[in-house]
DNA sequence: TTCGCATTGTGATTTGTTTCACATGGAATG
DNA sequence: CATTCCATGTGAAACAAATCACAATGCGAA
């Protein structure tokens, strides 16, 4: 039973959405293969994840939904209430808050951290924004160990500094500066501007090669799926050679 | 002079703002190991993804910071005008229109879609809001190569299909739908749920091994940077032995 | 009860990426 | 002008992750 990379969770948790989706049609069984299917994976791919969780499914019948889903919740989801908080409300803060609200059982966003005063000492989305000098006491206080990042970037720096003094251990980090952090703390940077600039290159590339390639006008036929699950070398798609 | 990868692409849209940092500060040359340091990769790393460039430094004397900042915009960034869309106008979709608006000199959103007809035929932010039955028609005539899906689950296949039959060639996806899409198309994932359920995952870990391996009250001493630039194996930081 | 088959679990292999390590070479100094 | 220093560029090695391929296994049909 090794321990899980950071693909594997990420991956585990598209297993998990695919398998509820099928308890909630009434299946009670599932091979490696449907599985892939539904997260666009191989399907060795999905047994070598399963292998982390401890798991075994039947050769012949595949794993049972129920107990999978089960495991991948005891193994990927907090056990007991864990509580995050965001900073900067924002755009993109007020949307990420929204959007988290309510998502996950275990999993609540209960505190918010503003620089400006029009903005903290409300509830927004059922959930207290506090001044940001507050933050440190705040999360002691509610045992908050998840900080999300939607502050500017120049301030990112300083208030993962807050985060971490505070006993913050894991940060999802829209900011584009680099954040640096004690080891042991946990930081996902998502860096939207990037992603962007990305897709903007490989869409050009592949008009590039489209127009070199192709006879001008060849019909694209529905194939092996361009993207990548979240984050993984996604493989700007050949072309189909048909 | 190599294809870019992936990652390469994303590392050097950070090299390109620590360039540009510089840049504002006066410097005029830079080191492998400085862009390094400002974008936490090593510095052979640095030196590796600006070899697909084809553009060299001088030995004693590092990069040019102007030449290079060139370079890569020449490669990374769009040479004339290239346009995106955003589909679905609720809160991400406003946040990410928001924030896209005016970041890039050759990339801009110049439309977006909804289905609900309280939002469209105004104008958000400056671009047009339309009918999400009329994206095939205006994509095809402003010529937008670029996707952003910021739809329901349940929405974003239909969506993309409608993009993809319109020429869109790359698409940036919020949806937790793994798409389907024909080869050639790009398609990157930004699945934020999944990311909010690893960090916390890597935080409980953290908070795990900690009470597991250190006296208790050990001061975590700033090492060694705990993340990832956006997407690569983030190795939850090991804890620090001093 | 036995056989055949489709599926699992996993060692071995491949593929892709990062790091190492060193030969090469420009610049500054005496 | 020669020498020393440091940084670059890159082949080779190390590493990580995904895929292959196959033995082991349990189910259902005969």
């Amino acid at each position: 039973m090794n321990r899980a990379s950071y693909r594997t969770i990420g991956r585990l948790t598209h297993y998990w959405r695919a398998l509820r989706d099928l308890e909630a049609e009434g299946q009670t069984y599932a091979y490696s293969h449907l599985l892939a299917a539904k997260a666009q994976v191989t399907a060795a791919q999905v047994r070598r994840d399963i292998m982390v969780l401890g798991y075994s499914g039947t050769p012949a019948r595949g794993y049972e939904v129920r107990r999978l889903v089960e495991c991948i919740e005891a193994y990927v989801f907090p056990s007991s209430e864990q509580r995050a908080a965001i900073a900067g409300m924002g755009n993109i803060g007020l949307a990420l808050l929204k959007f988290f609200t309510g998502r996950r059982p275990n999993l609540h966003v209960t505190a918010s951290f503003e620089a400006d005063p029009e903005k903290f000492d409300r509830l927004i989305y059922g959930c207290r924004c506090y001044s940001i000098d507050s933050a440190g006491e705040v999360i002691r206080r509610e045992g908050i160990s998840v900080g999300i990042l939607a502050v500017p970037d120049a301030e990112a720096q300083y208030v993962a500094d807050v985060f971490v003094a505070a006993g913050i251990r894991g940060i999802l980090n829209f900011a584009r500066t680099p954040l640096e952090v004690p080891a042991g703390v946990y930081v996902e940077n998502i860096d939207l501007a990037m992603s962007l600039d990305r897709v903007a290159f490989f869409a050009r590339q592949s008009l590039k090669t489209e127009r070199a390639v192709l006879p001008a006008g060849t019909p694209l036929d529905k194939a092996s799926a361009g993207g990548t699950p979240s984050d993984e070398a996604p493989s700007a798609n050949k072309e189909s050679e048909s």
